[in-house]
DNA sequence: TTGTAGGCGTTATCAA
DNA sequence: TTGATAACGCCTACAA
């Protein structure tokens, strides 16, 4: 009753190649003592019986799961889809995996810390979101690493992996400009998120380091969703004689793509040249051919691997607490949503 | 020296209540037989040890995992994105977690199952690729359950579910003739896959079954993917003198989505005055202001659903061979790339 | 209701 | 290199 499935052990495959357990541990272990011919006759056995080591028991044994949570905040934002796949393939490609959470509406980040911790995790990514301080101890308690994916938070106890927001914001506040930009308009994500803060800072700053005064800087809230952000654009555009925007910022591409597509289709206007538009994150959807969006890259391959790096090496101790951080530098992607800029001011719209 | 890692397990709690280590265990297990005295003072010790109980150890004691793997290929589709969160989120909600593999480039479907097998999951979930039937045998052996999503196989033993992918692209075939649709265009997937194949089959005999001449429908290969769909569209149309489609057929959003960004943006073509085009999923880039795609909705929730349904039941025995496939029905979203048909012969609102 | 004893399938330790 | 034996942390009997 009990019995009924059919579980093949290490003690069954021993049994079959004349060994003792262990030895069938070491077989699958690389580089573990044991002779070619054992080798062979266990991994043979094994193939009969088609054992497969339980990876479930091995984490018990040595504490150590091979396994990373990682907490993903919308997929529907392609960032966040890319990075993903880019967390899974790495660790898929170093034997280790990963093990997916989201909060979705409403649900907490700490629940999903909380469950994380639990499977003893080598390590949690956190996407999105706000963790409380109390289960952030528990993880150091526990001794499970966690670093912040593109986010940041004030508490420097907490690793992160981020691209330089407000230099990134910058550039773009400064391409605009040339390009003849006056009256600004930011859509800006999650107030409450680091991200969306400091780009919208850095953008801000950089415009009044170049004379803008900030009441030609207005602002808007796009949710972070390109739903958000058309509506919001649908509503800011719909009975506003207000100084009418040349130049939009949207804090990510797919906000920026939401704003294209408002623009465009509700009120008919063109991009760049009734209006020009930069976006953040450089996703594959905003290269595309109907936005070819003036973007900044964010590049999530590089990113991945430091935030792997970065748990590995808290995991082990190496670090300490400085250097917690890593910034890493966008690339900027001149797109055709923002016109090449001559220095000059008055503009140019040379762009063959 | 191996000492150093701060692990809390029951004993301390139980040590620090008072009481015995499966007391713990009772005290986190829902409904199980303990004073409610007993229970609080256990909670109390455990919050103030910040003591979780280890999943991993509980998995190889009751040998029930509660994690599901989930085998995705292309997160750039955004169908297979929703798709995974869909499956994160319900898992995450019964207390159960994904464990995610990918199958990005090249890496064998295989490969990542055989990983998955080694966890002893709860259960697999496939959404591409090719099985060898050696793995899908080891599978069984080991009483873990496959379900394919969004695929078929030709052998029964195989569990899927999928959308009614036939039915479909014949409601968009007769949605196109309605419309007047007379020279076709197909842009399909991967060949080997089902899913292309059906939704090709479906929509080419719908054509037959409705007087249009084979010779009158013509087939390019869009991988799957939004740039080999654009590409395909580019060459296709770039000097072709051949007989002009009015009607293009991709067999999946993302797909259509290229297609209609290469017509309007290479060629300056309107959809659907100068050409339809339908696709089939329904996610939700393709149901924005610049497509409004006609299109045949996947209905992922359900289908999720459904999935786990299957996985249970399979675990649990309950389901013998029959019935192993589950087929939902799609639904017809009328976008605005196929105008309304204006009835006429063949119009007729239910599939025979 | 509670505690004791044994098992889940592996890796680690230490002799041999 | 190999084998016996003890963890790993929990759950499920079974007995009290």
């Amino acid at each position: 009753m009990k019995r009924t499935r059919n579980r093949v052990t290490s003690y069954d495959v021993a049994r079959l190649a004349g060994v003792s357990q262990p030895t069938v541990s070491r077989a699958f272990t690389p580089g573990a003592s044991i002779t070619k011919d054992k080798r062979d006759r266990v991994l043979a056995a094994a193939k009969q019986l088609s054992y497969l080591p339980n990876s479930i028991a091995r984490s018990l044994a040595n504490a150590r799961s091979n396994i990373v949570a990682v907490i993903v905040g919308d997929m529907h934002n392609p960032f966040y889809a890319e990075s993903l796949q880019a967390f899974i393939t790495r660790l898929q490609d170093s034997g280790r995996h990963v093990l997916a959470f989201t909060i979705s509406d409403g649900r907490d980040c700490d629940d999903a810390l909380m469950q994380a911790l639990g499977y003893h995790v080598d390590g949690i990514v956190v996407t999105s979101a706000h963790l409380s301080s109390d289960l952030i101890s528990t993880s150091q308690d526990a001794g499970i690493p966690i670093v912040l994916f593109n986010r940041r938070t004030a508490d420097p106890a907490l690793a992160s992996v981020r691209c330089e927001n407000e230099a990134g914001a910058a550039t773009l506040a400064r391409a605009m400009c040339n390009a003849g930009g006056r009256e600004f308009l930011i859509i800006r994500g999650d107030p409450q998120g680091s991200t969306s803060r400091d780009r919208v800072n850095g953008f801000r700053s950089e415009l009044e380091a170049l004379g803008v005064a900030p009441g030609r800087v207005e602002e808007i809230d796009g949710q972070s969703s390109y739903a958000g952000s058309y509506d919001a654009v649908l509503s800011r555009f719909k009975d506003k004689v207000r100084p009418f925007p040349d130049a939009i910022f949207a804090v990510n591409d797919i906000m920026a793509i939401g704003c294209a597509d408002a623009l465009r289709g509700e009120f008919g206007l063109a991009i760049p040249d009734d209006i020009m538009l930069a976006g953040f994150d450089g996703v594959r959807e905003a290269t595309r051919a109907p936005y070819e969006l003036t973007t900044i890259r964010q590049p999530i391959e590089v990113m991945v691997e430091k935030t792997l790096d970065l748990l590995e090496r808290k995991q082990s101790g190496t670090l300490e607490d400085a250097g917690n951080s890593l910034v890493v530098t966008g690339e900027l992607i001149a797109g055709k949503t923002v016109p090449a800029g001559t220095a000059a001011p008055g503009g140019d719209g040379d762009r063959s």
